[in-house]
Order: structure tokens, then sequence, then C-alpha cells
DNA sequence: ACTGTCTGTGCTT
DNA sequence: AAGCACAGACAGT
């Protein structure tokens, strides 16, 4: 079943604006403010919210205290753990994962024994998006429309995990994928992700590509070094965790035909068209 | 099912 | 006391 984010104005729509609105604001914003921006009354409002488990007053607290985090220490130790430092970064960090571990990538994914994750949800504007996060940074993003069955998916994959939903702590998290789900550019997340060490440089390769821009197959493969691994390539963008934070969606056909995207080539497509659009205003 | 109105509670000033 | 956020109940479409 598509995603039905054209079917009027619903109250996915509403929130979205009103998460906007405290965002740019910097905090919370009284919710006959909210109401006017979204149309409609205030207690819709507060009923679009109560859906989601957090009141407008909560997520804009959550906004406040989360920009107050971020002035205060200008490198969080997320942020620092492998946003700067590029693909060296992230490579060195899945060697570092599978030496201390003691084992490979796939059966720490499969699991993540004992390891405390967060977990949240957001709607978007294109589906529901659930994100997990170690304290070193993304784990998971993936999109849906069914919300409960986005939350069952990340407890089955991490089931041996010390799974915690705490949207507060995610907050920056959530603003930075909604955003890309709109098509504009958004800080780079710090990612905890689990894959090969050849996965690792397709998923870096894919994160240098600008927003509003596409790459080929081949050209990633290329750009690793391995210019016959177009196939790989594919591969390993269908197998990528953290949909939106690695931009898969803007790896396409050498003919310009989309292929394929994990979570929907509808999605897939009017990604690149909200990001062609917004690069086309700038 | 979604929405608006009315209403009560609790918190802050 | 007054204003606000929040949410339950009820009715209209």
């Amino acid at each position: 079943m598509a995603p039905d984010y054209r079917a009027g104005v619903s109250g996915r729509d509403r929130v979205l604006v009103c998460c906007r609105a405290m965002e740019v604001a910097g905090g919370p914003v009284a919710i006959s403010e909210l109401a006017d921006l979204a149309d409609c009354t205030p207690r819709q409002i507060q009923r679009d919210f109560q859906a989601l488990g957090i009141s407008p007053g909560a997520y804009g607290r959550a906004v406040r205290t989360d920009l107050a985090r971020v002035s205060l220490r200008r490198t969080t130790t997320i942020a620092d753990a492998l946003t700067d430092a590029g693909y060296g970064s992230v490579r060195s960090f899945y060697d570092e994962v599978g030496r201390r571990l003691g084992m490979t990538p796939s059966e720490y994914a499969a699991g993540a024994p004992g390891l405390p994750l967060l977990w949240a949800t957001t709607p978007s504007a294109i589906g529901v998006i659930v994100a997990v996060a170690s304290d070193r940074g993304l784990c998971a993003a993936r999109i849906g429309v069914d919300r409960a069955r986005l939350v069952d998916e990340i407890k089955r994959e991490f089931s041996a995990a010390d799974l915690r939903e705490d949207e507060f702590a995610m907050v920056d998290v959530l603003i930075a994928l909604r955003t890309l789900a709109v098509g504009h550019q958004a800080p780079q997340l710090p990612l905890d992700v689990n894959g090969t060490a050849f996965q690792a440089r397709v998923w870096q390769a894919i994160r240098t590509i600008p927003s509003g821009q596409t790459r080929t197959y081949t050209q990633i493969a290329d750009q690793i070094n391995r210019p016959t691994s177009i196939r790989a390539v594919a591969a390993a963008c269908a197998g990528n965790p953290v949909a939106l934070a690695v931009p898969c969606h803007r790896v396409i056909r050498t003919d310009g035909s989309l292929a394929g995207y994990a979570w929907g080539i509808e999605v897939k497509e009017q990604l690149l068209t909200a990001e062609q659009s917004t690069r086309l205003q700038e």
C-alpha cells in the first residue's frame, strides 16, 4: 500500500507543520499559534500529537533542550565519533568493532546482545520513520507506513539489545531525518552501522553525494576503486541500514532509471524530486 | 473515523 | 485570580 501523503490535509501534515515551526522557533510555540499555522483548532493539534505519544509542549521543550545542549558543547561525543573524520573513520570504526566484539558484523547486527539502544519514531513527508541509535550514532533508520510494524521490525532485528524508546534523546536525529525526508539538507548524522569493509566503503562514498545530485552505480564502483563491482555496489545500497543518513536513494542506473529502493521506488522518486526542487530554489 | 465544542484538572504566574 | 496546556466526553458530519 502506498503512503497517502497526498490525501488531503492529514494529521501527519499538521504535525510536520508544527514540528518545523518549533524547530525554527527553537522551543515551544503556543498551541493557538500552531493551530493558526496548521489551519485547524488547538484541540486538533493536541490530538494529532497525542496520537504520537508526545504533547506539543513536550516536543517544544525537547527542541529547546537539544539546541541548548548542542550549543554548550560544540561537538558532542556522538558527533566527533565519526562525522568529521570521513571514510577512514568509518573503516577504522568498523575494524574496531570487529576486534572488540570478536564477532562478525553480521552477527553483531543480528541481535546486538546487551547493547543499550534508543529508538523513536516520527511521521515524515515520506511516511513513518523509525530510528535506532547507540551512544555512538545511528544504527538503523527505516521508512514505512505502519508504525507498529516498523517497531516490530526493529525489535526483532535488535532482539538481544537493551532497547528503550526515548524521543527526547532522539530529537536531533528525528529532526535531521525529517529534514532529509522533505528534500532539504541536514547535518551529517554520526553512524553506528555494521557491515563488511566493502559495504562501509560504498556507504561512505554515497554519503559524499550532495543533496540534489545523483550518481550511478558505476560511478560509485569507480570511486571506491572497484570498477567491476557494480552489482556488489547495488547490493550494498540495498543493504543500507540507515535510510536517508546514507542517501542510497541518490544512486541510480546509468540510463537514468531509478533501479530499486528498499523502502519503495515511489519514496525514492519522491525524495529525488524534492531534493532537486530544493536545489533549484537556491 | 475525523473533527469541533465544552469541560475539568493541574500547573504557572 | 487568570491564563495556559492537556485530555476526556460528547455530538455533528
